[in-house]
RNA sequence: UGAGGAGUGGGCUAAUUGGUAAGCCACCUGACUCUGGAUCAGGCGAUUGCAGGUUCGAGUCCUGCCUCCUCAGCCA
């Protein structure tokens, strides 16, 4: 918390502190206040550190509330997740959980005092009816014809709708304020619908909902939040926030203050998309790696410090922005590069034989765990006459600035010997099927005692003691930075990326077959990987890979 | 043609509130290295949307304009 004195402090924290200098507030209040309709992505994840970030920041408090006002879109499946998720990503609401479903009787008689007051109406227009009288974002709207109704009739109405006496539809009520307004949320908007359906929580109690604009402030201001912090689309809807709260006396009056929502490249962030991913099958489910949404990030492998220290990073602003996924990758690798437990694996092998190398010897040579952290200590792995390589790490006709093996030349194996390529073994296509090496004995553990070098190091794997297993390789989901941009008539699922996923089977160092799940460990030269949460079995290990590691071969490569 | 909001290097964000544009990501160089990783050093890149004005001095103040975003659910 420290560094937090450091980093330059957002609109937001300047608000607070001026809030707590001058005595309007003797303390910090925030809410993070999910629909329970939807997996949370890392959208959601800028909201939570940012609320939870700063109750923590300035000794206050973060509650955890589910705004659970429209029985027909919610499910218990998804407030599970969601404090899965929340807890996950490292935070705590303690006993601060609740539900704007527990204030319903509240809200209930908050809403009759409205009438009481002549401030809300009963009205009888049908949906289409109500549509037609709002006007359009030019042309004020019409009062409805209802809406000089009586105190006395909409209080009847208004408890016979309670009562379940009404179909869907059939009234609503209405809060009374300006239908010429500029603001169309200030055209009578409807604070409660009949809609006769079970509540994953309060069952079959109530045949009236609130409306979320009615709901959200005041269950902001029954918690005493001080600050309710939300995004930019709301901000059409504060003068409404603000008058519900002037009209009701309500424990207090927070201050809502909107920011920009994260968008990010090369992915889409909107629940609507998301779904569309997962029911057009072109996702495996909620917690695809490729998946943006925190389940899909932790299958992936990326550890949530990551996600928090990317969220502190992108800043918090009112203007819509587009963050390059490349701070996330690099939030992820920062991360990772000073945890993850390095071992061997070959993605792509090519046999090779060490022709020098005692037929039936095997070895069991020392290899650091972590070069970033030695208190990670080290492992043994097996060496023997018959390795695998990575097959990119040799070229027949080395290009310029190509230093791995080849022949006639002398690489490193990591932790092992120096070897030389003295031939190629080529199948009937012309293509390599086996290298021929010959090893320096001498070199045993990597360092040649003649202190001559070599340039470049290669990870191996002994064939005999390797294990096979499945390895996942994730790219990005979509090919374009903004997935959005399609010829017209197209969508976004025109840019999906065909190669966002390669399976390959992957050959492993032994001691890869132990890795605990939950950890993401570096595959050293290629990335970090991660035991698959879901499919991974001990006869057939599954790896995700979370990122890749900066390859500045490729880069070179690419350039010519 | 309504209401609300936003424009600072390629991306994201900052500027003690009128004092001469800073940081992170990306990119490029070099050093170092038993990961072409990491690390370190350096570099490229902004007349702060445009045009005026006030001022010794403007990203910050004033005027006009331009562009972009959000809103017409009995969703949140």
């Amino acid at each position: 918390m420290t560094e937090t004195e450091k980093r330059p402090k957002d609109f937001i924290r300047t608000i607070i502190e001026a809030d707590l200098r001058s005595g309007k507030h003797s303390g910090v209040v925030t809410r993070f206040p999910p629909e329970p309709n939807g997996y949370l992505h890392i959208g959601h994840a800028k909201s939570i550190c940012l609320n939870f970030g700063v109750a923590g920041e300035y000794g206050g408090v973060c509650h955890l509330r589910f705004d659970d006002t429209n029985p027909t879109k919610e499910d218990v499946e998804f407030v599970d997740s969601i404090q899965e998720d929340v807890r996950w990503l490292g935070f705590d609401w303690g006993d601060k959980l609740f539900y704007a479903s527990d204030y319903f009787e509240k809200l209930y008689d908050y809403a009759v005092q409205l009438i009481r007051d002549g401030k809300a109406y009963v009205d009888s227009l049908s949906a289409d009816e109500i549509r037609a009288y709002r006007g359009t974002l030019t042309e004020p709207g019409r009062n409805s014809p209802y809406r000089e109704r009586s105190v006395e009739e909409s209080l009847d109405l208004f408890a016979r709708m309670r009562a379940g006496e009404f179909a869907d539809g059939a009234h609503v009520l209405r809060a009374k304020i300006d239908m010429a307004s500029g603001n169309i949320n200030m055209r009578d908007p409807t604070i409660y619908r009949i809609r006769k359906a079970h509540h994953h929580r309060t069952g079959d109690a109530w045949c009236i909902y609130p409306m979320y604009d009615y709901t959200h402030c005041i269950s902001d201001a029954e918690e005493k939040i001080t600050h309710s912090l939300c995004t930019l689309e709301f901000e059409d809807h504060r003068p409404l926030y603000d008058w519900v709260l002037d009209e009701l006396a309500t424990p207090c009056h927070p201050q809502q203050i909107e920011f920009a929502r994260l968008n990010l490249s090369y992915t889409v962030l909107s629940k609507r998309k998301l779904l569309r991913l997962v029911a057009d099958k072109h996702v495996t489910g909620w917690d695809d790696p490729r998946m943006p949404t925190i389940a899909g990030l932790r299958r992936r492998g990326v550890p949530p410090a990551a996600i928090r220290n990317f969220c502190e990073r992108i800043g918090l602003a009112k203007r819509d922005s587009l963050v390059d996924v490349a701070m996330l990758e690099h939030a992820v690798r920062e991360d990772l590069n000073a945890v993850a437990p390095r071992y061997m694996a070959v993605l792509d092998p090519i046999r090779v034989v060490i022709e020098n190398y005692p037929d039936d010897q095997v070895e069991e040579l020392d290899a650091v765990n972590n070069p970033e952290d030695p208190s990670a200590g080290s492992r043994v792995v097996p060496f023997s006459r018959v390795l695998y390589l990575e097959r990119d790490d040799f070229r027949e006709d080395p290009p310029k600035k190509f230093f791995r093996l080849s022949p006639g030349r002398e690489v490193r194996l990591r932790y092992a010997y120096f070897i030389t390529c003295t031939g190629v073994v080529k199948n009937d296509a012309g293509e390599i099927v086996e290298l021929r090496c010959l090893y320096d004995p001498e070199t045993r553990g990597g360092d040649a005692p003649d202190g001559r070098k070599v340039k470049s190091t290669l990870h191996w794997v002994s064939a005999a003691h390797a294990v096979e297993a499945e390895a996942r390789l994730y790219d990005r989901l979509f090919t374009k930075e903004d997935p959005d941009d399609v010829p017209e008539g197209g969508d976004f699922t025109d840019n999906l990326n065909p190669a966002s996923l390669a399976v390959v089977t992957a050959f492993l160092e032994p001691a890869l077959a132990a890795v605990a799940p939950g950890t993401t460990v570096q595959f050293e030269r290629l990335g970090y990987f991660c035991p698959d949460a879901r499919d991974w079995t001990a006869e057939r290990p599954v790896f995700n890979r979370t990122v890749t590691l900066r390859d500045s071969w490729a880069r070179i490569e690419q350039k010519g």
